[in-house]
Order: structure tokens, then sequence, then C-alpha cells
RNA sequence: UGGGCGGUCGCCAAGUGGUAAGGCACCGGGCUUUGGAUCCGGUAUCGAAGGUUCGAAUCCUUCCCGCCCAGCCA
């Protein structure tokens, strides 16, 4: 299993196989705290554990992170399975959760206050946080560092038996109050809390904290390679210092990679509450967020997240990916699984004078181009359509391919049409309805007499359309790192499309062409479709409406 | 500011002394019953300045920029 040359986590770990550094089997692990939802970056660490975890024939494991009582809630565990689920992620070694282990975790604390490795100290928080010094300043050591073993030890079960108050006492293991890492000045291995855990109750009244959680878990679980992201890199000397003063053999090491950042996507916890708490957002789950509810929502293939994050891959600089990268991927994926409809966002009626009120022509549609197994089907075209408004102009610029008065243009699946006339409303000068006659040599086929006819546009007959609900996303405003939620980055339209639509199911994804991707929202029923843009096309109405425009203002100009 | 980690095209990213891959984006063109898809072509001297070398993005020096660390958060 040769080492992809490319990811250099795959390179150390070969390095430690080579050396023989381990004699259990790779594990890896993913060690979320449940206090919020999860979003792409939880999906890009959990996809790097996943895949090196695979790529060893390994193990997976998931540990909620859960230590601190005052953060935590099992709604964030249970929505976290959820998506685990849903994201279909492998967790090939075992799910445990941090708090189970405290017994385990205490019993350590004991050892290494019995080795003289840690304390118990009594400066309050801010009078720790004076002696602890700063970038300038080396720390003082505490005045209760050279606390004998015994009272230490006396101490440490009174904290845990409750008979101090939170901020009273703590543990801090015995380092280098000089250190320039900061981690190292006696940091504090255990705290008193006094609020219920979620999971342990009022079992304990005292906690470990990160550094110790982290680096004991890692080690009780078997794992060998912990992966974390590069903040931490300032914690990897205390990991290692602590693995070695509780005397861990085959200690597990920990290695980082750079975050991974999505330009335009609010991520951040705090930004994600604040817009949801004051209601701008529908949920977690808003379609907007890039939350794993609010991706699922939109219509986000689990899959496809999940192979986006792999094939970015993982490297020790922090990246802000294109938004764009995401999107084209997801359109990749899409382009060749979601089948073909019609529809119109803004519906304008087109009238056909040679076709009789009463009669129908049955009109093929491949399901999808790229894909003939998709099949086809028949949708009936009648006298009265609905064309999308923006597919025709009474002025049209010169290269509008689209429908105009007295132009050609061919209604996908069926006839060429020729546009005879529009009528528009009086007061306002909106185009109301527009009429045309069609060639019946043309289903089907190109005219006969050979001329060319290069645009295409959707219809729907107006007698068989379903209505549906669009909704519309825009990307969230993010500026300066304050996340502001703009109102109008929603929008919501009325449709109408082709009646094979009703047919879609919750989840399902659809390609309207020229329009984009979309998919039926989870809380759409039968009777009242609502669908969730997914992606727009890559080039689609605002790319044409640019090029028209730019070609309006060349012809102004000349 | 002390320490740590990073800096190759607008965004990702190959490259580890031999004369700058690729993807996304963008621009131009071919094809097309989606102006989609697809196909062809175009676009950087490697944060900066010095130095070592026949030769450097790759080695050395100094400098600049970004991120992380002074929670009894994770």
């Amino acid at each position: 299993m040769p080492a992809d040359p490319n990811n250099f986590i795959e390179i150390e770990i070969e390095k430690d196989l080579e050396a023989g550094r381990f004699s259990r089997p790779v594990c890896t692990r993913f060690p979320p705290e449940p206090n919020g939802y999860w979003h792409l970056g939880h999906v890009f660490a959990l996809t790097i554990n996943s895949g090196i975890a695979e790529k060893y024939r390994g193990l997976f494991n998931l540990r909620f992170d859960d230590t601190n009582p005052a953060s935590e809630r099992q709604e964030f565990v249970d929505a976290a399975l959820e998506d685990l689920a849903w994201l279909g992620i492998p967790v090939t070694g075992k799910i445990v959760y941090a708090s189970d282990f405290f017994p385990g975790l205490f019993e350590i604390v004991e050892r290494l206050v019995l080795s003289g490795h840690a304390y118990v100290c009594d400066l309050a928080p801010d009078e720790l946080k004076e002696w602890r010094g700063d970038y300038h300043t080396p720390g003082r050591p505490s005045p209760y560092r050279e606390r004998a073993v015994e009272e230490n030890l006396d101490l440490l079960r009174r904290m845990r038996a409750g008979e101090f108050q939170p901020g009273e006492k703590s543990v801090r293991a015995k380092i280098d109050m000089t250190s320039p890492n900061m981690n190292l000045r006696d940091p504090i291995l255990y705290r008193i809390m006094s609020e219920e855990h979620y999971r342990q109750g009022g079992k304990w009244r005292i906690y470990p904290s990160y550094d110790f959680a982290q680096s004991f878990n890692d080690a009780l679980d078997g794992v060998t390679h912990s992966l974390c992201s590069s903040e931490f890199i300032s914690h990897r000397p205390l990991y290692e210092w602590l693995l070695e003063k509780a005397e861990f053999k085959e200690p597990p090491r920990q290695i980082e990679f750079g975050k991974l950042a999505i330009e335009g996507a609010v991520l951040g916890k705090r930004h994600l509450r604040r817009l949801v708490e004051s209601g701008v957002l529908g949920g977690w789950d808003d379609p907007r967020l890039f939350t794993v509810k609010g991706m699922r929502r939109r219509g986000f293939a689990a899959e496809t997240i999940a192979d986006f994050c792999r094939q970015v891959g993982v490297s020790k600089a922090d990246r802000t990916i294109d938004v764009k990268s995401l999107e084209q991927f997801v359109r990749q994926r899409l382009n060749a699984s979601a089948p073909r409809r019609m529809a119109v966002l803004k519906p304008v009626k087109l009238v056909l004078e040679n076709l009789p009120a009463g009669e129908e022509v049955l009109a093929r549609a491949e399901n999808n181009p790229e894909d003939a197994a998709a099949g086809a089907r028949e949708i009936a075209l009648t006298r009265e359509l609905f064309i999308e408004a923006d597919d025709f102009m009474i002025d049209p610029p010169k290269k509008f391919f689209r429908l105009a008065p007295g132009k050609e243009v061919r209604l996908r699946g069926a006839f060429v049409v020729k546009c005879t006339g529009c009528e528009t409303d009086p007061a306002t000068g909106a185009v109301a309805g527009i009429r045309a006659t069609y060639d019946p040599e043309t289903l089907g086929r190109n005219p006969p007499d050979g001329r060319k006819i290069r645009g295409v546009i959707h219809w729907v007959s107006a007698r068989h359309a379903v209505d549906l609900e669009v909704r519309l996303y825009d990307r969230l405003a993010n500026e300066g790192g304050d996340a502001a939620a703009d109102a109008n980055s929603i929008s919501i339209l009325r449709a109408k499309a082709e009646p094979s639509v009703a047919q879609m199911r919750p989840g399902d994804r659809v390609q309207f062409e020229r329009l984009g991707y979309f998919a039926v929202d989870p809380d759409s029923r039968p009777g009242a479709l609502v669908l969730n843009r997914i992606v727009t096309l890559k080039d689609s109405w605002s790319a044409m409406q640019a090029r028209e425009a730019g070609q309006s203002a060349d012809r102004a100009g000349s």
C-alpha cells in the first residue's frame, strides 16, 4: 500500500509502519465535541480519518469528546449520529464517549500525582492567569507547586468528592513555567465544575481538560494516529509529555493538517448560532448553510460531499476553497444522474394558433442525454403553453437566440414555432401573452428546407402543468468575518413544470435545463411540491444575460 | 511583541538542484433539438531581496505577509 505522494499524513504513517513503531493496527478517530451541528469542516476531518484507516486496513473510531458539561447536549449527539448515518461514512472501530472513561482517566491523574508530575493548585482563575505570565514574561511557579504528594492526593480525592467549589482548586501538570510554549506552563489537567453532565448526570464534580482527555482517550482506545487540525500543533508537546509521564507504551502520535474553509461559507459555530437564533435562518438545516443538515436539505448527495472532501485532500496549510470548485464538483455528479425536466420559473402564456384547442400532440423527450439507459418520456403539447418570460423579447438584441416577433425557436423536444405577435399589459407594458404557429414538419427533426434554428426553449402545457414552489438561495454574506444573513438571500418563485415532475419524491433531484439542479425539499407534500435549487448550471441565465447585456452595450456604443 | 506553523496563476495544487503538471475560475473557438454536457486553444517564473551553483521554486541569509498559542473551551 504505497503512500499517496500528495498526502503527507500517509507518508508519515508509512514511516511509522516501516519503523515498526506500533504493534497494533493503524487506528484513527474523529473526536467532535457534541456542542453544535456538524458542517463541511467536520465532514472533511471525518473523511481524512476514515480514509486513512481504510487505506491501512485499520480501525476508525468516533469519539464524542464530552468533557465539558457546560456546553454539551444529547441533542447534538443525536444530530451527529444522524448525520453520520446519512453521510454513510463507516465507523469500522467503535463509537465511544470520552465521559464513559472518566473512571479510567481519574486513575491516570492519580498516578500522575503520585509520581509527582501533577499537583493540586489553589490559585484562582484570575491569579493563575497572572502567574502564568505572557509572551514576554516567564510565568512564576505556583506557590502550591511543591505540595507533598500525599497532600496532593488527598486534595485530589476531596476535589472529586465535591468538597470544593469551581475555581477553588485545579489539578495542574508540573512542566515548565518559563516555556515559550504557553501550553507547557503547568497546564490545567482537571477542573471542578458544578454543571450536570448530559450523560453522566451529577456523578462527577471534576472534569478532565481537553489535553488530558484527548491524549489518554486516544491511548486507551488504541489509536495510533491522532489526526487533528493545525491549531493543535502547539499542544503536541503536551500530548506527548502526558503520555510519556503516564508511561504509555507505543503512545499514539498526533499529526496535524490544515483547516478547510469554503469561500463565502459561514462555518463558525458562533456565527451560525447567531444567525439561527436571531431567526434570520430557518434553522440549522437551512439550505443556505454548509451544515450537513443544510446541505442535505438543499439536495447535495452524501457521497458527493464526502467525495469532494476526499478529493480536496490534506495539506499542512489552511485552505479556503473557492465555492465554485465545490459547485462544479456537485454539477459533475448531478449531470450524470439527474433526469432532465422542463419547467418555467416565470411563466408567460404562449398560444399556438394552428393547434386546435382540443388537440394534443405527443412529443418525446430524453430523460438524460448523457445516459441512454434513462429512457425517454412523452409530453403532451397543447394549444396553450407557458414559456419562460425571459425567453421572449419584443425588441431583442442581435445575438438573442430565443423567441421574438417574427423569429423562430424550437420548443424543446417538440416543434419549431414562429412568433406571430404578442399582447402587452397596457398598464405596465409587460408581455401578457404571445402568439405563434408551429411547423408540423419539425417534430423530432430539423426543418426539411434546411433552415437553422439556433434557440431551444422550455415549455409546459397550460392544461397539464403542475404548480411548484421553487426556492433559490444565494450565499450568505460573510463580510469581515462577521456573518450577516441577508433577507434577500432567498427568493421564492411560483413556477410551473411538466406533469412528470409531480411524481418526484422528497430528496429526488432534477435538472431543469438552463435553470440549474433542483431537489425536492423534505417538507414537500405531493400536490404542493417545494424544490430547492442545489446549484445553477455552469453557464446559466445570469451568464447569458450578462453576455446579452454586453452585446447590447456594444451595439449602443458603436 | 516571545514561540510555533504556513506562503507556487483569481482559488486549490504538483514539483525536494536541471530549466514551472493538473483541476476550478476566466477568455477565445468547434460541435450540439439545453447558449448544458463535450472538444480545441490561451493565461504564473514560484512572498521579497541578496548569496551558493554551469544551473534554484527547490540550498544558505535576511526581510515581508498570513494563521495559531497568554480559557479552570475544544
